[in-house]
DNA sequence: GGCCAAGAGATTGTTAACAAAACCGGCTTT
DNA sequence: AAAGCCGGTTTTGTTAACAATCTCTTGGCC
């Protein structure tokens, strides 16, 4: 029996932890200079940890630093978050495929159980965006790790999902159209049970590439701005 | 006028530097635990910078940290090397759709020339091995920047590339097949050129799953082992 | 009145010492 | 004799103080 979860946690990962939530749910605006001792306050720790986080963070894109300048939150753009998906469409395709190939038949049928919370979720229609979105994040990141690709599954996880959500709490955007992801979701899955890798590709690029779309239009109508 | 490079590179960019090409290298072997203690003599630094620079190379995935045991450069097998292949096809296909679509004429100019000297090198045969794969990185190198896509270059660039090349030491294996590479990359130019995203990407995955397809052909016939 | 320069203040980069945890040896015990 | 326990030693994680750099303000000059 394991407790919980192992306290062998570092202080410098904790730091690097609430400052990725911390920017990703806009705690942090973009673009702000984050002063060291201002955030060693905040998580109370010192510096030395802080920076080994900072140094993280910076890796992977979502700080900016300038020796001797300081940090500061990595400054987003509309473009940018569609270029993102432009990524994921190529990438989670890939996933998607070799996840068809790869998944034991007990991870296919728990991504199905998913998939059913998920609709009995949003069937009632309470707490529609919130789930939906946790839902969705659920199936994608079932699918990258379901590709037995290390490296792969390193880059969704680790890094694009970050930033998508980082950009979706910016935009204040729920994901919007949750039945149709849902139904595309389920085709994604069939695929899978049937280990059509060439389809799973197909229709994962093609739910993104919606996904991008519908993120495109609702900027060119105005209602997403930064 | 801008003197050289600026000296404003911080202790930690130094020896996150001299790390990443050791471990690249092969200069530190995989799997070895290695001491800080031990890298502090050896780069002329102390833990501290040091600590900051293990942790972004942890990020990058080029090292393994247990916590209170120590980093140990990351465990590298066949399969995962293939894999990183599957992740270029997808990525740099889009890369070549996307340079096709935002190249500068400039640019484009530029990596035909590029090509030249390439070409020239390979005939003279001499050097061959080396140049062959500094061409073929710049190659990639200026395809992945020509994408405007700041997030896939990073990933390519930052990520991939590095893997990739830490790999090919440890293989010992130069890119070969030099002429046919050459070919496969003046076709993707032209494709570019003529401002045909489509084709590009074609060309370019393909190029790349020929790529994989030769190592996994040499690791069959025993010629490549770990 | 606006621009440039110099200095004070603050902040970052770096270093060295301190505390805690893991590894390794030998010992006891079954 | 093999396995488990225990303490010393080494190494990592952390902290606090020091040094170098940048920024902002103030003053002077054009």
């Amino acid at each position: 029996m394991l407790d919980s979860l192992p306290q062998t946690q570092t202080r410098a990962d904790e730091a690097f932890d609430c400052l990725q939530t911390a920017i990703v749910k806009g705690e942090l605006a973009p673009g702000e200079k984050i002063g060291e001792l201002e955030l060693c306050e905040r998580f109370q720790l010192t510096r030395g940890p802080l920076r080994e986080a900072l140094g993280r963070l910076e890796s992977r894109g979502l700080l900016v630093r300038r020796p001797h300048a300081g940090v500061k939150v990595v400054s987003v753009s509309a473009g940018e978050l569609l270029e993102l998906y432009r990524i994921r469409e190529v990438m989670e395709g890939l996933a998607a495929r070799q996840a068809a190939e790869r998944m034991t038949d007990q991870e296919i049928a728990d991504l199905q159980t998913t998939l059913d919370t998920h609709e009995a979720m949003i069937e009632q229609a309470q707490g529609q965006a919130y789930y939906q979105a946790e839902g969705d994040y659920d199936f994608h990141h079932r699918i990258a790790t379901g590709s037995r690709n290390t490296k792969l599954a390193q880059m969704l996880l680790g890094d694009l999902y970050y930033m998508v959500r980082m950009y979706r709490y910016r935009l204040s955007t729920s994901a919007g159209r949750p039945h149709m992801a849902l139904g595309e979701h389920r085709r994604i899955v069939e695929a899978i049970a049937q280990r059509d890798g060439e389809l799973a590709e197909f229709l994962m690029k093609r739910h993104i590439n919606a996904a991008r779309r519908n993120i495109e239009q609702k900027i060119e109508e105005g209602l997403l701005t930064f």
